[in-house]
DNA sequence: CCTATCATGTAATCCGTTACATGATTAT
DNA sequence: ATAATCATGTAACGGATTACATGATAGG
């Protein structure tokens, strides 16, 4: 039984089938709206983990008799199991936020002011533009939990969009 | 001349050579404090992908003679142009937050009130511990770019210790 | 001198990304 | 009918992670 240890995006794929996805490109439009927008899982991700999953005994798969005879897949007993104590854990491990800018910033000795005001004029504005997505959709998103994901986003983008206003007025 | 394209790792290792850390240890070293709390890279990274560099002609190898005999880099012409192009070049990809907290509370549908209450808790505490970390190395932060870098994440993380904390007092 | 830890790598596996490719539906 | 796009995959490659392993240096 491998016990192969499980990465995020088994326990993303055990959640959405939990949640009524039930197939590859259900997960990904499930997903694409809302906790993609900051942990994007490409579909080839969400089309290659399910048969990892059902190797392991934690999914089960029907396949369609007719039509596009798609890969239909529901939670097994261990499946379930799973994935609620992994949700019950605690989690350790770090946040990671990899985001370019900042990389830039940190490694930007070599800029001009111009061009460090420059840079942070481009961050912000791409902050902004993603936090008008987010006021856009929070409203519309019926799943309390998926809303409250929306808003931890919508508060990110704000404090990011601020931090590099800031920058772009604040020479260092 | 194999133009593989480079990756965030290949400029930090450029960025870390520009700023002087010349060897795979010092780049280690350097980003230990700063900016390795968000985008951390595992120290095979950065014994891994100098010789890659070197490769690409973009970074120059010497070996030491004596002692620990070690390789020292440092950047050649094309390495440095590399590295400003990509500074000065807008940044198009979207930043990404991988928060393990964040996917548990969009798949927390099974968890019960209380349950959800654990985590934000949990989630609190390890961003107000990490806002500590920021707060207690911000101020020996001699360079002003590492320095923003570190406001920035500090700005983070009491942004989401808040988000947690509403989250644990306010049921879904 | 001996040990602990600092420092420097290597190896192997596997996951994730990117691109390719094709089948089904819908719109015109 | 035909084109466009929606939907469903596969393949290949490379990078990232996780362990393993060993050589130097410093401290006791």
């Amino acid at each position: 039984m491998s016990s192969a240890q499980l990465t995020p995006v088994s326990y993303a794929v055990l959640g959405l089938v939990a949640q009524g996805a039930t197939t590859s490109y259900a997960m990904k439009q499930m997903t694409a709206k809302s906790v993609g927008y900051f942990w994007a899982f490409p579909h080839s991700q969400l089309y290659a983990e399910p048969p990892r999953l059902v190797e392991l005994g934690l999914l089960d798969e029907q396949r369609e008799a007719e039509g596009r005879r798609r890969r239909v897949y529901s939670l097994t007993q261990p499946g379930r199991d799973a994935l609620e104590n992994w949700l019950r854990e605690p989690t350790s491990e770090q946040p990671q936020i990899r985001d370019t800018g900042l990389l830039k910033l940190f490694f930007g000795d070599g800029l001009s002011a111009d061009e460090i005001a420059a840079l942070a004029q481009a961050q912000e504005e791409a902050h902004r533009a993603r936090l008008a997505v987010y006021e856009s959709i929070v409203d519309g998103v019926t799943n309390p939990h998926h809303a409250a994901v929306v808003r931890a986003g919508l508060l990110h983008e704000r404090t990011f969009a601020e931090f590099w206003a800031e920058l772009a007025t604040t020479p260092l």
